[in-house]
DNA sequence: GTCTATATGTTGATAGAC
DNA sequence: GTCTATCAACATATAGAC
């Protein structure tokens, strides 16, 4: 049995929808790249979990390389449209007056716990564009989070008008840098969850979702109030 | 000139001083992981800028792998060294008091900032122990932070008696992402720092070593004393 | 649009001379 | 202890059949 086959009957090259690819290609580059990063990742790995094959990948996506680009586009584009829908909302409602700061941020990170589909990858992928190689994403950092920086950094500058933009600028990134800690999922292997009797604890409430997000914003919030340390 | 010498002369095979190779193999590697990550760089580019070969690296640290274990325990062991001696010595002189919350907080980050050879690359390499392979690092961040973390808890501990070891542990996470990211050098590809007027003032001062020091550790201080997030 | 097959380069690791 | 030479395995990308 099985004899090698007759070339003219090879495998039905069946066109499976193009799109249907393309989303499982940037499906499965969201998982990899964010478990393993970018480099740490091959393109046959890629495709193979995609189901589909190398050239496959290329046709669509022309390199890896832009295959990562695709793949940071696809969530943080909507995120952070959300964040200025949040944003705006806020301004309107508020009138020129200051915002409550603890509403800033929550506009700017409670879209990140929020949907689906940020939920169970592109969180990890948000946290890639701060450890994979800058010649790769540093233009793209400025590319897709420019806008939405200078936005939140103008309420920030409202609540605070005493404050220059680079002092400013310092705690924003204090607080970014917590963030993407947490989006990166090292709140699952915290030193203090070795001991097993906590480790109950905390899984149970705590570390849920909704309670992260509001531990966050409180401890971010304190943060950005608190006076400038004085050059001694 | 320069024609083919006979086999025996080849070149005289120098047995350098072999820690001193060792030593040069370390720092590349901590230069290169910290920039490209660790599948990033590979064991040629290492080497070569180390002034030494592949197989020279391999007789010394046996894999990539081991190399890298090696690269941490380098500068992380005498850091968190530094770190504990800080905390001894404050709480030799408290003698049971709680700490200074701030006291805490610099004992904990001013080895971050002081050593000479830490300033330059080990920074960046600690930033790598959140990004590279979980696989390769998860182990290794338990076995060289648990002791540190466990100490620097308990000392927020006694800051905070009202909490729950959950509570000041998820905090703690907070201040470790802010901390990462300032040393990973996220500052300096700030959203603020796109306008150039800005720029000038921004690296005059605000962002020295000592200064960053200061301003995280007068966040951080706010942040932890926040009072917690009431369960809506 | 998708495949197989292949071109071309690089990787980590090793063998063996010196 | 260090080198050169070489290995098999893997990388990304492309050509061309269907």
């Amino acid at each position: 049995m099985a004899p090698s086959q007759p070339a003219a009957v090879r495998r039905a090259t069946r066109p499976r929808d193009a799109n249907e690819t393309k989303e499982r290609l940037l499906d499965a580059a969201e998982r990899l790249f964010a478990e393993r990063g970018f480099e740490g990742t091959s393109l046959r790995a890629l495709t193979q979990e995609a189901g589909t094959s190398v050239s496959a990948a290329n046709y669509h996506f022309g390199s890896k390389e832009e295959l990562l680009r695709a793949t940071l586009l696809r969530r943080v584009g909507p995120m952070n449209a959300r964040r200025l829908e949040r944003l705006d909302a806020l301004e309107r409602r508020a009138a020129g007056a200051p915002l409550p700061l603890e509403a800033i941020l929550e506009a700017y990170l409670r879209p990140l716990f929020e949907e689906q589909e940020m939920r169970s990858h592109a969180r990890f992928v948000a946290a890639r564009l701060y450890s994979d190689p800058p010649e790769l994403v540093s233009t793209l950092k400025q590319e897709l989070f420019g806008e939405v920086s200078r936005r939140f950094l103008d309420a920030l500058g409202r609540v605070f008008p005493e404050r220059t933009r680079a002092e400013l600028g310092l705690r924003f990134q204090f607080s970014v840098g917590s963030m993407v800690h947490v989006m990166s999922g090292n709140l699952q292997d915290a030193p203090h969850l070795e001991e097993p009797e906590v480790q109950r604890e905390a899984a149970g409430e705590l570390l849920s979702d909704a309670s992260v997000l509001r531990e966050l914003v409180a401890f971010l919030a304190a943060g950005l109030r608190a006076p400038l340390a004085a050059t001694p």
